[in-house]
DNA sequence: TTGAAAGTTTAGCATTGTCTAAACCTTATG
DNA sequence: CATAAGGTTTAGACAATGCTAAACTTTCAA
């Protein structure tokens, strides 16, 4: 009857593949986009201040702060405040830039404000460049 | 002194939150989702099938079995397939719907079909039911 | 019926991300 | 300027996900 064709199988690899691989940059990409946050707030972004923000304890941001310098997204002195490196700007002005359109988006699609905020922050690591060209477009058009 | 009050953090945290908080089910969903299609196509759902197409090693299924058989989404016998339970098979469901209205979603936005299935694999786990239905009433409406 | 192939499970390890508690610096106040 | 308060780092645990290798079970073919 139907063709039960599953050379689907290789894309859905593919695809759970890219998922998970997803996850180790998707919390650096919310790190970045905080940090670019603070320094824009504040001039600088403290381990407190992104505990705070983050939701989650001191040594927890230390410890992420770590492995974000030896992926040479931030720089910080010990015991001093954190820094973006030009790389860690670029991925926060991305997501940014991501996170605004989906926004944006969602709001002119009837998604109440509240509700488009998060969906945002859930989607904005997961949409490739192609779609967020079509929702920019969309909302181009419906201005 | 200045009490920089940053209302916003509480919404951010929570929002973060969340996003963690969701990665932990997004993985059940997904093989949830995949045993739902297998047992579809073939009648029951073999380990190895689970691990060829989810791309990973078969300990990692079973190890993984383990855990969606105690939070009751599926039911296994040792050296057996695996079944959904009725949780299974409602999340399965649930993932499958999300996703079908939101590559469509995708597709109607002029997002090319490999790129649609791709991202819709993406984000399905993270829009909100507000959200789908917003993208099911553009749906309607396009048509 | 038996033995090899194929599938499943177990064991042991690595990484990521989280926590608490304790040790360690910096800063600011008295 | 000494020290307490407060921010930062380290140590040690733990859970989730992943891996490889080895042990174990089932199935099938000779």
């Amino acid at each position: 009857m139907v063709k039960r064709k599953i050379p689907s199988s290789v894309l859905r690899s593919a695809a759970f593949s890219r998922t998970r691989a997803d996850h180790s940059s998707e919390l650096a990409e919310d790190y970045c986009e905080l940090i670019a946050e603070l320094i824009d707030e504040k001039g600088e972004a403290r381990g407190t201040d992104i505990a705070m923000r983050m939701g989650v304890a001191n040594a927890t941001v230390a410890k992420t702060m770590k492995r974000l310098a030896e992926q040479g997204l931030i720089e910080q002195e010990p015991y001093r405040a954190i820094f973006l490196t030009a790389d860690g700007w670029h991925k926060a002005e991305d997501v940014k830039r991501k996170h605004a359109i989906v926004e944006n988006f969602l709001l002119a699609l009837g998604v109440s404000p509240k509700v488009a905020g998060v969906d945002a922050e859930g989607i904005e690591h997961h949409v490739s460049e192609e779609t967020v060209k079509a929702m920019a477009r969309y909302l181009v058009k419906q201005k």
